[in-house]
DNA sequence: GGGGGCACTGGAATATTATGCAGTGACTAT
DNA sequence: ATAGTCACTGCATAATATTCCAGTGCCCCC
């Protein structure tokens, strides 16, 4: 493996995410080769299977131009990206306790915290998750499966340790 | 062959490329080969190759989704690409000689012809490029750096030329 | 009519991207 | 400790896209 795994304060696989767009924004990319050299050149090391599946997660779409094939973000990817920075600032902020029964996760925020929470938490979009609905304090989060409920779960209690 | 040629009042490949942004908007095309499909279906005979090349010549891009790729006109290619076309026609009207040192370019125009051409240049944001400001008769270019310089003159001289 | 140039195309060769599979470490529950 | 998930990854390969090359028809000029 040439990265640690996933651990707390270790590069990440969302860090190496991060770097991708900031190397697609800032540069021509017109192949997945090129993209992995780059990367390299800022000490990720990692394989072209990756950043298929890392730019499949990162909705970064191949364009043509007149000077050949460009990776681009998409608005949505930049905006599910920055609603994703929200919630990292808001969860540890509002967080009381989070439960959950069959496809239903109910999220506890401290008292008006619920409406900003679910805004980002909306935008962010995950995959796992149908829709949500937002009162004052509680947030209800409907997900695709009881699987995908534990996963949102032990996703929602990570962030909200900060 | 498998339709007539270019030739006036037959079906050209701009009517085929018609039909390809049809389709594309109303379906959700996920590779060329199934696209081939599509057209054959609506009586256009057409290699894949030749789509490839249709695909590149429309800018439609191929974004990642949940349910895998799919091509679509982003509104951002459509843009760019509007950009692009108007520089192609303000620029062999108002081009007068370019030059550059460093990560800078400087571009010199016909009386009254630099904020066009900055709009549309800075609408169609070259990789290469930081960012433009443009007086009356000249344009300063800001560049990445001075290999970036070099192509961005190389191209402004080409698409002078019309 | 006979080039020569041009725009366009398909098939094959090539380049690039997506994915099945197996392996790894972290974590959890038993 | 052991077994069972899970998230993540690389390698090998399948799937897909791009490009090279040769061929065709049209048009213009001699």
């Amino acid at each position: 493996m040439s990265r640690p795994p996933m651990s707390l304060g270790q590069p990440t696989k969302r860090d190496r995410q991060k770097a991708i767009l900031e190397i697609v924004e800032a540069e021509a990319v017109g192949s997945q080769e090129e993209l992995r050299r780059l990367l390299v050149g800022r000490g990720w090391d990692v394989g072209q299977s990756t950043l298929s599946r890392d730019l499949h997660e990162l909705r970064l779409a191949r364009v043509p131009t007149d000077d050949g094939m460009r990776y681009v973000a998409t608005d949505q990817a930049v905006e599910t990206e920055h609603a994703r920075a929200a919630l990292e600032t808001l969860l540890p902020q509002f967080f009381d306790r989070v439960d959950g029964v069959g496809e239903l996760v109910v999220l506890h925020t401290l008292a008006g915290g619920a409406q900003p929470v679910a805004a980002a938490f909306d935008t962010a979009a995950w995959p796992d998750v149908l829709g949500s609905v937002a009162g004052d304090d509680t947030i209800l989060i409907i997900c695709r499966s009881a699987a995908a409920r534990e996963r949102v779960i032990r996703k929602l209690e990570k962030m909200a340790e900060g």
